[in-house]
DNA sequence: CCACATGTCTTGCATAGCAAGGTATCTTGC
DNA sequence: GCAAGATACCTTGCTATGCAAGACATGTGG
């Protein structure tokens, strides 16, 4: 067996990652862990590796913000938000997401 | 306005577009622009020049396989045909989305 | 004070869509 | 015949992004 599945999961991840992350902020604030731990129970990141990149690049687009929390135990943490841009984002990809989503549905009903 | 949609959907592709051109083999054996139309139509593609790349990347790879026909009429085609690996690519793929996507719709169910 | 957990971040690599451009062949109209 | 356009195939070069691996710093517990 090679790694097919692995080549599979990861690049499904790239298109949605991003959009993953920034519908979790809109529910509520997290700080990078928080996020790391969340999606990968649900087979959505692998590792911090691919997470910390992105969430620079989005802080960098301006589609979140972040603060330094330091709370009485344990270790400072960055908050991350999203703004008004990053909900605009969010809004394009759920429309597109909506378009093409069923397509790949009903190409895979027909497997297994 | 930024190309904000089409980065998206560019990379929504990235993750699909391979094994819908597998399931759409393993409907019946298409040609290359009949294959580029036929998504082009549904938003997964948007011109030859990821289709043909990948196809040739795919005949590597073994999952499909080839051959020249032709017509009394018109251009000859190359036509392309799934292989078991193909399937088998396809079925490990159907599982992978099936595990992905509700996660996705759930996320993006709050949106809009 | 040493080991471990918790937090953040960086480096370097491999992959894949795609715009743009290229070539060849077949059909149609004059 | 011959020019123009449709049909069919493919390539080059760019760019973006997940991730393995590793670095570093700080807090906690024996």
């Amino acid at each position: 067996m090679d790694g097919a599945r692995e080549r599979i999961t990861t690049n499904i991840r790239k298109g949605v990652l991003e959009y993953c992350v920034l519908a979790l902020l809109s529910r509520r604030d997290m700080y990078g862990l928080e996020l790391a731990d969340w999606l990968a129970v649900r087979g959505l990141t692998a590792s911090e590796g691919s997470l910390y990149p992105l969430l620079a690049r989005m802080r960098q687009a301006g589609t979140v913000q972040t603060r330094w929390v330091a709370p009485e135990q344990g270790h400072a943490r960055r908050y991350y938000a999203i703004t008004d841009q990053g909900r605009a984002h969010l809004r394009v990809f759920a429309t597109v997401w909506r378009e093409i989503q069923p397509h790949v549905d009903e190409l895979m009903g027909e497997e297994g």
